[in-house]
DNA sequence: GTCAGACCGGTGTCTCGTGT
DNA sequence: ACACGAGACACCGGTCTGAC
């Protein structure tokens, strides 16, 4: 099912707003917290801060960056489409990710394609402010080579779990590595704090979505999760870690 | 309010690979 | 050759959403 997504061919933004760096929520946690004051107001002239719907695309595999995305607010799924059209996703974006800087790096097109989960607002930096800053701020630029660092690590330990663990195991990884991004909700500190269809869930996992469906009731028959709708609740972190095969 | 179409989650059945 | 498990294809029924 995962050709039939509701995501639109054209990036149409609906509404742009008017937002500041340093009273963003997602400033001290990102990239940008070294920025200094000066280059903070550089940044703000040079970019625009959109709201997407969910579904909406930012930006397609293919096309020329133009600058540097950064998540004010919402999910994002980043994901690359199949010669089958099916979407596998490589990436995920959560409040004060950034998003596109391998490719404004690398000069190249994006190897894959943007879209929001859930409504969300993102604000793109100019590609030229960008890379001025870049190359005179180091604490920012150690700050995205850690990033690459770990998107590569991330890389790396996903090829493997493809060639080396079962649909069982990966979706328990899955599981806990989406608590870990995500958090809980507060409520219950058990549920995942983020929702996705079963689709975008087999896509991340690597699988059909029929797949991932039988697995999520088999947790749910060992009571190592409870499913309520789209929101899952881990009961048993420790048996998931088992079923994953991670030594904790 | 009704209806059609899209979306979504779930199930039956089949294929394929692997171990014995 | 056979059994078994993992995973995919095809399909069904429920829900949602937008047009009228």
């Amino acid at each position: 099912m995962g050709t039939n997504n509701i995501i639109s061919r054209e990036p149409m933004v609906i509404k742009q707003i008017k937002c500041a760096c340093e009273q963003c929520d997602a400033f001290e946690h990102s990239v940008f917290r070294s920025l200094t004051a000066d280059e903070s107001r550089l940044f703000e002239d040079s970019k625009i801060c959109n709201l997407y719907k969910k579904g909406q695309v930012i930006f397609h595999e293919g096309n020329r960056p133009q600058g540097l995305y950064c998540v004010k607010d919402g999910n994002v799924k980043v994901f690359k489409t199949g010669v089958d059209g099916r979407e596998q996703i490589v990436r995920m974006a959560k409040k004060g990710d950034v998003l596109g800087y391998r490719t404004l790096i690398g000069e190249e097109a994006y190897t894959a394609t943007a879209a929001a989960i859930v409504d969300s607002q993102i604000c793109l930096i100019e590609k030229q402010v960008f890379f001025d800053i870049l190359r005179t701020n180091n604490e920012m630029l150690w700050s995205f080579l850690h990033l690459l660092a770990n998107e590569l690590r991330n890389a790396e330990n996903f090829i493997a779990d493809l060639a080396q663990k079962t649909v069982r195991e990966r979706l328990a990884e899955v599981l806990l590595l989406l608590k870990n991004k995500y958090g809980c909700q507060p409520s219950d500190n058990q549920t995942i704090n983020v929702v996705l269809t079963r689709d975008e869930l087999a896509s991340i996992v690597g699988t059909a979505t029929e797949t991932l469906i039988r697995h999520l009731s088999d947790f749910k028959d060992e009571q190592v999760i409870e499913v309520k709708g789209r929101k899952i609740k881990i009961l048993n972190t420790k048996k998931l870690f088992h079923i994953a095969n991670i030594n904790l």
